[in-house]
Formats: structure tokens, C-alpha cells, sequence
DNA sequence: TTTGCTGCAAATTCTTTGCACTGGG
DNA sequence: CCCAGTGCAAAGAATTTGCAGCAAA
């Protein structure tokens, strides 16, 4: 069984899909697709976009990174554990944050007869930089 | 003073974005773009999406309406008050739920020194015409 | 008459894909 | 040698925009 998943998936060594890898897992701002392209750039100066997508795809499926999707756009995050993340409507920053409070679930199960996989949450507010000092 | 603004932003009555409007308000289903285009095209067969686009920003802008975002895509939602979504994994449904627990916004407070505005959910799990019977 | 709104099509933006070639195993 | 992975460019999908004509007020 094992030797016919390898057989079928073979997964092949790339000096592109390490760069992505190594680029999503060395930042804490969750780049969009086109940041992580042109970071790449810098070291393999003929790297595509399309390259890109597909690799971020690829790690995706492999559980090694999560998309996220900040209103349109897809960025990419190196936690694959569940957190979300509060925004900063000024900055656009986003923040990680883990909450672990799962008292929502066993309430929603309750009220809506609906099962709780995941919450995904955006939390919008001001960040500590960009308050309004009043 | 309201003289100017009205001369300023000067709104006129248009058959398409009363369509629009009424499409939106009498669905609950959170349509997309495409989908009230359709939709108003039984009515007002030339109407263009881009008209639908633009009414829809418009129907924003002035708050009548509000935008979702449901991974890639935007969905218009006539309820403006606050209040988050189940979206089945199974059916794609968006279902509407209101949370009034308001607990999480001092201790995001305290922890992260963030402003909260607002809390945007996604509960994704399983409706109850769609879970699994085991 | 004035100018906001429309239809249409072209343009943008983000993402995916077809294809011939390259390179890892 | 085989075929996964790549660069490139073209195609797609969702949304926006420029423009000339239409139509509210």
C-alpha cells in the first residue's frame, strides 16, 4: 500500500518548493502569493508565479501551510494549527492569536444542529500602533 | 450643509438598483454577484453586471447592503447587523447565526492591547441535512 | 438642461493551466 | 531513462473602469 502511494504521489525534490517553504515559514505576515514570488526572486532569478501557486498549492494539500483568505486574496500562513487572527483596519496587519475557548461548539451543536469543524475568525479592530491617541 | 451633500452625492432613482436591492433583500441564501445578475436579467433583460457591480457598492457604501467574503468570492447580505455564519463543508450553505456573547473583546483587550470592531465568523462544520449518518 | 446611471466592451487583478523543456532520482 | 517540476505565456474567473448614449430631476 505504501509503495503504491509513492508510486502515485512521488513527490520530487525541488529547489523552488524549499525557497516557498522556507520563505511562508520564516514570516509572520502572512504573505500573498505575489510577496512570496518576488521574495524568491531574489535568490532564483527565473522563478515563475505560476510556480509559485502550484507549489503553495502542493504544501497546502501536504498540510505543511494554510491559506487564509483576507477578504479577496489568499495568503499564505506557516501555523497549520487552528488560530485566528485579529486585523488591524488601519495597518492591515495581521495578528495571530490562539483562542482556546471552545465553548461555542457544544451551543451551536445545541441550537442549529449543525456539527463544528473549525471556527475561521477575523477580528477587526485598531491595532496598539495605530489606536487613535484621543 | 445638507444642501451641499446632497448636491455632492446626488443619488438617482434607478430601476436596476431597485432590482438589485429587492433581489438582495428577499434572498437569504447570500448571492453572489453572478447570481443576482441572473436574477435581475428575468426583469431587466439588458442589464449588465457591471451595473450589478456597481449598484452593489454602491448599496454598500450607503449601508444598505453588506459584503461577505466567502473564501474567493464576494456574497451580498441584506442583514447589516452584526452577525456571523455557518457554512456547511458538505452544501456550501451560509446560515446565519447571531452570537451575543461579547466576552472575548476585553480579554483581546487586555492581551493584545487591540481595539476590537468587530468579530467576522466562519463556523464551518456540517448541517443537520448534511451530516454524515453513522 | 444637467449629470448620474447604463450597457458594452476592454482592462485589471488574482489564479490556473497547457506545453515543451529541464532536471531529480 | 522516466516523469515530476519548471518557465512562459495564454487562459480563466471575478471585478473594475472608460466611454458614449440614456434618462432622472
Amino acid at each position: 500500500m505504501i509503495i503504491i502511494y509513492f508510486l502515485i504521489f512521488a513527490v520530487r525534490f525541488s529547489h523552488q518548493r524549499e525557497k516557498i517553504r522556507e520563505i511562508v515559514y520564516n514570516t509572520n505576515s502572512h504573505p500573498t502569493a505575489d510577496k512570496i514570488f518576488l521574495e524568491a526572486k531574489k535568490s532564483i532569478p527565473k522563478i515563475s508565479l505560476g510556480t509559485v501557486y502550484r507549489n503553495l498549492k502542493q504544501l497546502e494539500i501536504s498540510g505543511e501551510i494554510k491559506t487564509i483568505y483576507d477578504d479577496n486574496i489568499a495568503r499564505y500562513d506557516w501555523n497549520t494549527e487552528p488560530h485566528n487572527h485579529l486585523k488591524c483596519k488601519n495597518c492591515g496587519d495581521l495578528i495571530d492569536i490562539v483562542l482556546k475557548d471552545k465553548s461555542i461548539h457544544p451551543k451551536i451543536k445545541k441550537d442549529f444542529k449543525f456539527n463544528v469543524d473549525k471556527v475561521e475568525m477575523f477580528i477587526i479592530g485598531t491595532c496598539k500602533k495605530h489606536a487613535k491617541q484621543t
